[in-house]
DNA sequence: GCAAAAGTGTTTAGACTACACCCATGC
DNA sequence: GCATGGGTGTAGTCTAAACACTTTTGC
């Protein structure tokens, strides 16, 4: 573009450019994705990710904002960039390329509801996706590899979990995600040891079993932390 | 862009999309950049990275293939996506959306040519970087990060060096991108030890010195490996 | 024989892994 | 008193870091 000729007619042959978000979040002990089902067109009936066109007027990162609230429902909450997806395939219905966003969300305080053109919105188990339209697919892999390997350098999982939660309740987290076990001791030893979380000092009693410390993350800002 | 109206005008207002490529090299052990100078036009005069808006018939890694072909004399060579940037500012001209590759070259073998439109085109320092047009500085902020960091977990050095070197070329590689000194038995210890590089059996002798065994990457494709 | 760069091992400290039992509570 | 989930320590192995001298060559 920098080499273009400098006059720019008001409209310019250009792939129009859209935004996408791959929404996760950690329930009944599994990793899921928010999905939304197509009501009309070409795609009627198909799952996707909720997305939307960019405006004239917004950065991508504010078009991610926007769409995320004005589609899912969701606000104030931690968006990353995936990257662009740019296929020429990936739309049947014409050329785009779509800015790939991610986003985590505590799915016990979520909870989706459908909306306009929608004709459903649901969590979905990664591990047992429906076909996606588009290149979703690929948009939500790259989205579970990222997360996975956030998670041992960061410590982001606090978008998944409520402020104050047990050592058991994150660990799930950290199984759902990486779908394998983990060893209980190492995991709370690291975790402490390194300040990741801190104690509350609060006790959560449920059921018949011992009682559980309640515990809260450290910092709820993104922060670059070795974990695993 | 889902659950927009389906019949596309021919011409909606969206951002044009363009791609810059950040294309690194290691030259007289420093760590430099393939930056242009704009020819004309509101940036004239001023340092920026090559790039050129993305064709309707192009995917965006093609067309960040061709840009760099075609403006940088660059071919064949790993590109990789950095991510999108977007910001309403980014250019005085218009607005766009640019998604930006990186990519690496021999310095030795890879003489850089000016073309058209441009008036200049050099190596600089990352250290010592003219200022630079529209929010290009940001874009090679991203970029050494991923060089850092991706040094450490994968084989790409292997793009910047020729196809046989010896263990201090190699070493000298990874000083000037981290920016720091590394001791010289573990480093080959390490990189001989996870089989990053293997003997080729040859020996450069060069000078009033010791010769030195020549050695080749073991693969030369983009691959995980724990390097530091 | 000396200047210049190549090459080579050992020791130490910290991190990661594997592993099994007791504790506090509700019913 | 038993079922349920919470909570804890140690030994062995591996990895990373620190560190200094000998070798081969050209002149």
């Amino acid at each position: 573009m920098k080499n273009t000729k400098e006059l720019i007619p008001a409209c310019i042959e250009t792939p129009r450019v859209a935004t996408d978000a791959v929404i996760f979040a950690v329930i009944d002990g599994a990793l899921k994705v928010l999905l939304i089902r197509i009501g009309r067109g070409t795609y009627e009936g198909q799952w996707a990710l909720p997305g939307g066109l960019v405006r004239m007027d917004e950065s991508l990162d504010r078009a991610a904002e926007r769409i995320l609230s004005e589609k899912a429902g969701v606000d104030g909450i931690y968006l990353e960039q995936l990257g662009a997806f740019g296929d020429l395939d990936r739309d049947r219905r014409g050329r785009n390329v779509s800015i790939a966003y991610f986003a985590l969300v505590n799915g016990e305080e979520y909870l989706p509801h459908t909306i306009e053109y929608y004709s459903d919105i649901a969590w979905k188990d990664v591990s047992r996706l429906p076909e996606l339209a588009f290149d979703h697919a690929k948009i939500v892999t790259t989205g579970i590899d990222r997360l996975r390997n956030k998670l041992g350098y960061s410590n982001i999982a606090y978008g998944l979990l409520p402020k104050e939660f047990t050592l058991t309740e994150l660990q799930t987290v950290y199984e759902s995600i990486l779908d394998r076990p983990l060893d209980k001791r190492n995991f709370r030893k690291k975790i402490v040891g390194i300040g990741l979380v801190k104690e509350t000092g609060k006790i959560r009693k449920s059921g018949p079993s011992r009682p559980a410390r309640l515990y809260s993350f450290a910092d709820r800002k993104p922060k670059m932390v070795d974990v695993l």
